[in-house]
DNA sequence: CAATAAATAATTTGATCATATTCTGTGCAA
DNA sequence: TTGCACAGAATATGATCAAATTATTTATTG
């Protein structure tokens, strides 16, 4: 009895819920140029789901700012001005650092094991040169900070902001490859473990910084 | 010439577009009490709508969480925690007075003219003790200011959080009356019209500040 | 026999799809 | 340029199926 059916965990999930996420995904690793439009009916082949389902997938992404609805009904991905990024870069520059000091003050040592080893891959797709891994990965790297935080309302606010930039990152990656790319998280990764709030918070603060100015090269 | 069509600018909304404002109303007033069911044919009914359209709707409100998709797959209005309600005031406390900033900074004297008119407007709403009417004055006074400050991204953002408190307003006027409510916007208007940007800020950060208190004695 | 628990039926609600309708922009002809 | 027709796309409805909740009945136990 019970229910083995094997098909449960996967049907489990709506179909609306796993295009949002295969769509955003797409979004938020550069799979879309800035300016380019989206159809539902061709969002609906693509991912081999209906027109209801891509329907609500698209307009949650919409609400997000990921996707704009023009005055035609017609959906496209935005293009991030130079003041739009201004903007981003501002709320990043007040919440990232909140909640990583929040995440400090309550990080296990289990949490930190999986940072390190989050971004260790992490250097190694720098190394090799792999730009959709090392997207995924520096996103997976900040999101698992987010959760930390255990602050649900800012760590939504926070991760909506990269489907903003999100667009713009294969330009970056495209134009600077990935060889000159800093980040701060060994720094962090180092303020957690001793338990330092406000040195974490600092740090996150300045990888933040360095992250904004490159995709500000990078659409200049 | 042109398009005379007089029906032309109510046809041109979709019918989700109409029922996602009518339902953001309803939860941006306090019509909905927090941890309240909503159901998607209910909707429908209510608002005379289809599926698909209530549908849509109510996605874009979950994606600013407005909205909670709970495992059952069923919707409701989220019940604002006092750890929330934190997070909330932190982020109004740095969004708010930057927006505002930005406004002073390009601010006409009719849009001034507009504030009074809406300030004037809602004293009386107050005066009156009508507290529906308060609700949606003191709303549009803010959503005005933001709006002139020329930041989407940001407007967007503070935007959304309105969302978040919206069904706690309702117990707090149902508590405490409206005769009792104080504000900051004859502060920030003095400021605007001296064209004193840091001045308007600061007058709405201490608006903000004390809104946020009003609706933490409310739900505490 | 009363009370609680288990099983089952009925109802409500959500998810998805097929289809019909409306809208938008474009090309063609006058 | 203006008007009109057409193709592509978005919109909206209602039907259908599946899942979950509630109500009802039955069974079991002290």
């Amino acid at each position: 009895m019970m229910n083995p059916d094997k098909t449960r965990s996967a049907a489990a999930l709506p179909v609306h819920e796993i295009v949002y996420q295969d769509l955003r995904a797409l979004i938020l690793f550069g799979e879309f140029i800035p300016g380019e439009a989206v159809t539902i009916q061709g969002l609906a082949t693509r991912l081999s789901a209906g027109l209801t389902p891509v329907r609500e997938a698209i307009r949650r992404l919409t609400a997000e700012g990921a996707l704009s609805f023009n005055d035609n009904r017609r959906v496209c991905v935005p293009t991030l001005s130079l003041k739009d990024l201004e903007d981003v870069s501002f709320a990043r520059q007040f919440l990232e650092p909140k909640l990583i000091f929040m995440a400090a003050q309550q990080v296990t040592a289990q949490d930190i094991a999986a940072l390190i080893t989050l971004d260790s891959a992490l250097d190694q797709a720098i190394f090799r040169g792999d730009a959709p891994m090392y997207l995924r990965l520096n996103y997976q790297f900040h999101h698992q900070l987010y959760q930390l935080a255990r602050a649900p309302i800012l760590s939504a606010l926070t991760d909506g902001l990269w489907l903003r930039f999100g667009p713009s990152l294969r330009i970056v990656c495209g134009r600077l490859g990935t060889l000159h790319l800093v980040d701060q998280h060994k720094e962090t990764l180092l303020a957690l473990k001793a338990g330092d709030p406000q040195a974490a918070s600092d740090a996150i603060l300045q990888d933040v910084l360095q992250g904004m100015e490159q995709i500000r090269l990078g659409i200049a």
